[in-house]
RNA sequence: GGAGAGGUGACAGAGCGGCCGAAUGUGGCGGUCUCGAAAACCGUUGGGCGCGCAAGCGUCCCGUGGGUUCAAAUCCCACCCUCUCCGCCA
């Protein structure tokens, strides 16, 4: 959310970041009047409720005193109906208003590269190489069906299109890579595990941007306040709604597994096949809380963290930085971690690391007190996946298949997988 | 799911419909005392919004949202959450 007084004062700027972004920002002048209507009200009524307050202990004045108080009670009647009608009319503006805020998107950094389409973004570096085969490379679908370890028919038997069971060395290396994620960023990189509920309820989905506007993103359990949490960055995040933090909190540094749920609803056609686009899917999340002044600096380091995981398992990436119109509706800075995948003969998004600056902590009112005495501000948040395990595993399966059909292990992973080195048939 | 109790400031804990943004205690901060510390004593100690250059003024906030009233932490309604007992259960 941004700040309304900001808009009120810049309202240009705001028009031009959000340009930037795609967006036609046409209903910032109604905005904008609204606004200048809540405050006509605000004046008016608290100047009436000045005199209420004011009138009404005179009266319990003389009821003490046991005198007449007939006339100011009458008077008052008529103040507190005025009272009444305002109230209402500014709660249907502040209603409006507050309605307005939550659907703008958040605007971008001055860094981030202007563009109009994805094709905008821009390749900043490139890691390993794309492996070469001297056979005929299958895709992990292939692969996976083939070794026995993933099942897509099944699956669509037993719940529908999109989701996948694994089995035997599958679903090992699946928690292999959990486990590994989670003990890397954990053991190395200073963050603090934590394990959230899988669903989270409409204030924590608004707080960190996926409602009001992208519900239709979500599985909502019906007749319940819940919703499957489309990735960790919600609960996570909203740890600390309505909170103020001590300097001596901060920075906050927090990693979490959670199975992600999506509805997919409007991808219908892509991706139809394989693990890399589906209802369900493991992720481990990096989500970070910092002081504003810093915040920049930890998105390059929180991407690198999520990088550290690809190197280590010998998954050649590259990163893209995202353009301006390719940001979303929260960021103000992203880069993307994409992983080779030979199946698609190009690099495939395998995270996502996002500056939201004080957005998130906006619409959360997640803040901090600098000292003692001082104002509360906003943090700023940041998160990434570190990685998404589901495309992570495709990957593996497709860059380290071998002539036979088998899959090479990656040997970080190998003491998580009691020592198998290769995954053939019958594990 | 059934029965009951309760949600007040950082925490603990009072609060007759008007004098309550809220007693008191603890903690925090500043000070006195002390070589220093402890103790004791004194003072201080929430957030949002609006107006204002500022000092400041006004207004709202006692789980959340409505309502009654000239006036609500205090009365009414709905919802949420916590605790205890019973039932069920991984």
């Amino acid at each position: 959310m941004l700040d309304l007084r900001m808009i009120r004062q810049n309202p240009e700027t705001v028009r031009e970041g959000l340009a930037k972004k795609g967006e036609d920002a046409g209903y910032l002048d109604e905005l904008l009047t609204l606004d200048e209507r809540r405050r006509s009200i605000l004046t008016d009524v608290e100047k009436l409720k000045a005199t209420r307050n004011q009138v009404s202990s005179e009266i319990a004045r003389l009821k003490r005193e046991k005198q007449d108080a007939q006339s100011l009670l009458k008077e008052m009647g008529v103040v507190s109906r005025q009272i009444k009608d305002f109230d209402e009319e500014l709660r249907t503006v502040e209603r409006e208003i507050q309605d307005q805020l939550l659907r703008i998107p958040n605007l971008p950094h001055e860094s981030a590269p202007v563009g109009t389409s994805e094709d905008d973004n821009v390749e900043i570096r490139r890691w390993g190489e794309a492996p070469k085969f001297d056979f005929e490379p299958l895709p992990h679908w292939e692969l996976g069906v083939n070794l026995d370890i993933v099942d897509f028919e099944r699956a669509g038997k037993v719940t529908g299109s999109r989701f996948y069971f694994l089995k035997g060395a599958g679903a090992r290396l699946e928690r292999a890579l959990i486990n590994f994620m989670l003990d890397l960023h954990t053991g190395e990189h200073g963050y603090r595990e934590i394990f959230p509920p899988f669903m989270a309820n409409q204030a924590s989905a608004t707080g960190t941007g996926q409602l009001p506007k992208f519900g239709e993103d979500m599985f909502k359990l019906e007749g319940l306040d819940y919703y499957l949490v489309p990735t960790a960055e919600v609960p996570v995040t909203n740890l600390y709604r309505d909170e103020i933090l001590g300097m001596e909190d901060l920075p906050i540094y927090h990693v979490a597994y959670s199975a992600c749920f999506r509805s997919e609803a409007g991808s219908a056609g892509r991706d139809t096949r394989g693990m890399v686009r589906v209802h369900q899917f493991n992720k481990v999340e990096l989500v970070k809380f910092v002081l504003p002044e810093t915040s920049y600096d930890e998105l390059e380091k929180l991407t690198n963290n999520a990088e550290t995981v690809l190197q280590k398992l010998g998954l050649p990436y590259r990163v893209s930085e995202i353009c301006t119109a390719d940001l979303g509706f929260t960021a103000a800075k992203k880069y993307d971690p994409e992983v080779w995948m030979p199946s698609y003969g190009r690099y495939v998004e395998i995270s996502s690391c996002s500056n939201f600056e004080d957005f998130q902590a906006r619409r959360a009112n997640i803040r901090f007190r600098r000292d003692k005495g001082s104002k509360p501000e906003f943090v700023h948040t940041l998160n990434g996946s570190g990685l998404a395990i589901g495309r992570t595993l495709a990957a593996i399966m497709e860059n380290f298949q071998q002539e036979d059909g088998s899959i090479l292990v990656p040997e970080v992973l190998r003491p998580y997988m009691g020592g198998v080195e290769r995954v053939t048939p019958g594990l």
